[in-house]
DNA sequence: TCATGTTTGACGTACGTATGTCATCAATGG
DNA sequence: CCATTGATGACATACGTACGTCAAACATGA
């Protein structure tokens, strides 16, 4: 009738409590041929261990670590704060931020290799794409630690899951809009990214350019500024090209630095171009409601964070994962539909 | 250190552990004086209960009921399965579906009336908007039932909570995606809703018109067409409409039976109006690559499913819970962005 | 002041699992 | 054939809470 418990297996299996427990557990001291015995009890009777008995039992915390960057990036701030706020919301965790200097894998690397293994049951991730990036998260993941990455992924590293939008998909989403949007006008379009060391800005680039080049081959797409998410560097560069350039009828603004593309648009011509950026801020919010934006693409950090914990204590738990439920969805806003 | 328990509690009170437990569960045979005492004490420690180990000492199971709405709609026949697929994931937790006719309100309160409180914990229910439905709710309430509202909810009824997009901000983002694309085209828009009994229907349309009527004045937006979320009749009638209007230049489908709008598009002129509909489905999806729809408004059924059985869960335990963790994000899909 | 009813405490058992100690038994090597 | 090692079982205790029983302490009214 109801789910079967150690103390089932053991009587099918024909062994004692001692003897389930220790093949649960993985310790030592079981031959072989008991241990399968075991297993097919457990799989005959489609045993599943009681996570939460097992927790209070163990009195096990799962330790779980956000590395994010350092800087002025709102949307990473946002993060921080939310983390924060809902440290107390899960059971059993306990869970704590570093941050590292943004687009800086060394930094990140030399994060990520001073991370104790004997203090960390599982990290999540904002990534930067390196080797010794990658090398640093293999090491993690050879002691026992488990490994997401967030916001920007890491692929064909030994993270175990990314928990984020798919920028890919977002960067078409944002070419999609943006191409229409133009519908009528002909020129360049520019491209703001943080820097290319990132995958998500990278992603949506590539997304972005898929799109734009097959769907509307008629726009030039100049090559990207990088803006290393600092609205001070983003609004100059762009004033700049702004003015040189004078045909750009689209901005898509891929990384953080929203506030330097307002900026820049401040003092803009009658026909300013149509411009579609990332991360929903009170700033962005701003320049969408006074027409500066056109829309903003955006991905809950709430939701985030909350798939990233659940995913990591499912994993730490050796668990299996619904993909579907993990997903973040990618969320678009215009001034009209602005929450 | 860690955290408190009832035995740290009934110290400090200065009463027995079985005092503490009377006071939590609320049993009688406790005075006044005593439980004020416990309640401080449990006020001073921060005590939180221990919902996991409660669970297991009690038992517990939550017996959750979704109730929606039968018929062909293929977002809800999306959503029984995913529940099916995920009634397992959840500990202590035993989910069951009902279905009852699409756009009968008398159908629903007498399916809601039927449920037996002794049997049920808590009801997720696709909510049509009547005041029967209503008087039913209430009745669930008062019998201890924990109810929340799932896709289309019942403001002003005594459901505890939402689980669903905003509607009204859904029918602006349809408005101001199908302005844009009609840009330089005016002339009439038409809407296809199943019935403006559903509470999601009426207020999609709302949101709609809200924008349309403010951004895009030039358009005429047509009375509404109730196609019942029914293929067939949505077909025949939007043809019909179509036949008769030759002006119309956009199409919003705010409800199922999206299929119908698709086969009504078929022999379509060379500048066919441009459609927003709800829900991707295979169909939606097809008709999304083949140029036949412009744009899906997507909500997700496994977050919902997740988000209504964890709100479940923390409503019936008496807990609090986090609206931002509860929300459902709209998600939009072009020909260029699909998944 | 007694009888009565109410409030409280002491205690045990249970939930499903983890973990430790100790004893027992079989297999292995020399 | 005995000593050693490895495999296994028996048993106890713990995690934090629920819940039942019984008796003791207390308050109340007559």
């Amino acid at each position: 009738m109801s789910r079967p418990t150690i103390h089932d297996v053991a009587r099918i299996a024909g062994v004692s409590l001692s003897t389930v427990d220790r093949v649960l557990n993985d310790r030592e001291g079981v031959r072989r041929a008991t241990r399968a015995r075991v297993a097919e009890a457990m799989q005959q009777l489609g045993y599943e261990r009681n996570i939460a008995a097992a927790n209070l039992a163990r009195r096990r915390q799962y330790r779980l670590l956000f590395v994010l960057p350092a800087g002025g990036n709102s949307f990473m701030r946002g993060l921080e704060r939310e983390i924060g706020a809902r440290a107390e919301a899960w059971e059993f965790t306990a869970i704590s931020v570093t941050t590292v200097p943004p687009f800086d894998d060394a930094a990140l690397a030399g994060a990520l290799q001073s991370i104790d293994p004997a203090q960390t049951d599982g990290v999540a991730v904002v990534a930067t794409d390196s080797a010794a990036v990658r090398a640093a998260l293999a090491a993690l993941r050879d002691r026992g630690v488990a490994v997401v990455t967030l916001v920007s992924d890491l692929p064909s590293s030994r993270r175990q899951h990314f928990v984020g939008i798919d920028n890919v998909q977002a960067g078409r989403t944002a070419a999609s809009l943006l191409g229409r949007f133009c519908r009528g006008r002909t020129g360049s379009i520019v491209t703001v990214a943080g820097s290319m060391l990132v995958r998500d800005h990278a992603e949506r680039r590539l997304g972005f350019e898929q799109v734009l080049r097959q769907e509307f081959s008629d726009q030039r797409v100049l090559p990207p500024l990088e803006g290393f998410d600092d609205q001070d560097i983003v609004a100059a560069q762009l004033a700049e090209l702004l003015a040189r350039t004078p045909d750009v009828v689209g901005i898509y603004s891929l990384g953080a630095g929203t506030r330097g593309v307002a900026r820049a648009m401040a003092q803009a011509r009658p026909d300013a171009p149509s411009v579609v950026v990332h991360e929903l801020t009170a700033h962005s919010r701003q320049a969408l409601l006074d027409g500066t934006f056109d829309a903003v693409i955006h991905q809950d950090p709430v939701r985030e964070i909350s798939v990233a914990v659940s995913l990591l204590q499912s994993l730490i738990e050796g668990g299996a994962i619904d993909p579907e439920a993990a997903r973040i969805g990618i969320e678009v806003y215009l001034r009209d539909n602005l929450p």
